[in-house]
DNA sequence: GATAGGACTTCCCGTAACTGGAGGGTCAAG
DNA sequence: CTTGACCCTCCAGTTACGGGAAGTCCTATC
């Protein structure tokens, strides 16, 4: 399978096949002219960290669950470890988000917005007591 | 003011301020022996930056806060309409967030995480279909 | 067989917003 | 005069790719 074939069935760009190459996730044989020869398993290897990515795994960690996968022997509390740090991250993503969104509607909320230059967004921006 | 005084004032690091000053968000003066002369403007227009950033907003959209804070008869609708494209993208990060929180919960929600190698969450990612 | 077009290759630069570190000048105290 | 804290500039690295150039290869058509 060539790198076109590959990206269609994955979903992924060919420069994100190429970089996960370069940066050892998958590891492609080549053909006689040098092109990327893709079998079954670079395949599914591909669509795994193509969904953990989508999940928001960070490479290192897709490159972890990649060897957890691997071997077939592992315990799926390493995996569960793994996957529970990273719901951890998010939910303190989530908490950060929705702090600055509080904050931030605030301050939308009271400003009137229209054309006159006062604006409660800047004082707030600026450090101002609020009245 | 030194740039160690000001870091302190703002909670900025002087690295970041420093970098301020490369991409143009403040333009402090300079001493004879070259150290960045800070005056109250500057300590403003940093501590600004630093609360805007805090809220989410990018350097780009903190430095068309700047130029409208330095407006003084801009109309307050101008800063609003940034700030709720803001909030916008702060709640559309927020969806995102909990999408890939629900898909991860189940996952870790199904795995034992014990010694046994049997674990759903790579079976997930890998695509296999769930029972 | 020539040619046109896609598809493939490598290589290098750019992104956002800094952070770390090297290597060196300056200032105040003792 | 030396020590240590502070300041300076410049360079490199971070994350996870995307854009684009320059060149090779494959396939179809004339």
């Amino acid at each position: 399978m060539n790198i076109g074939e590959v990206s269609t069935r994955t979903g992924l760009p060919a420069k994100t096949i190429r970089y996960y190459e370069e940066i050892g996730l998958v590891r492609p044989a080549r053909g006689a002219n040098g092109y990327r020869a893709f079998d079954q398993a670079d395949l599914y290897r591909l669509a795994f960290v193509g969904r953990a990515r989508s999940l928001g795994f960070t490479i290192e960690e897709c490159r972890a669950l990649l060897a957890l996968y691997d071997d077939r022997d592992r315990a799926s509390g390493d995996v569960k470890r793994i996957a529970q740090g990273h719901l951890a991250q998010i939910d303190a993503k989530i908490a950060e988000l929705r702090a600055m969104r509080a904050t931030l509607s605030d301050l939308v909320t009271a400003c009137a917005g229209d054309d006159r230059p006062d604006c409660p967004i800047l004082k707030g921006l600026s450090g101002e007591p609020n009245s």
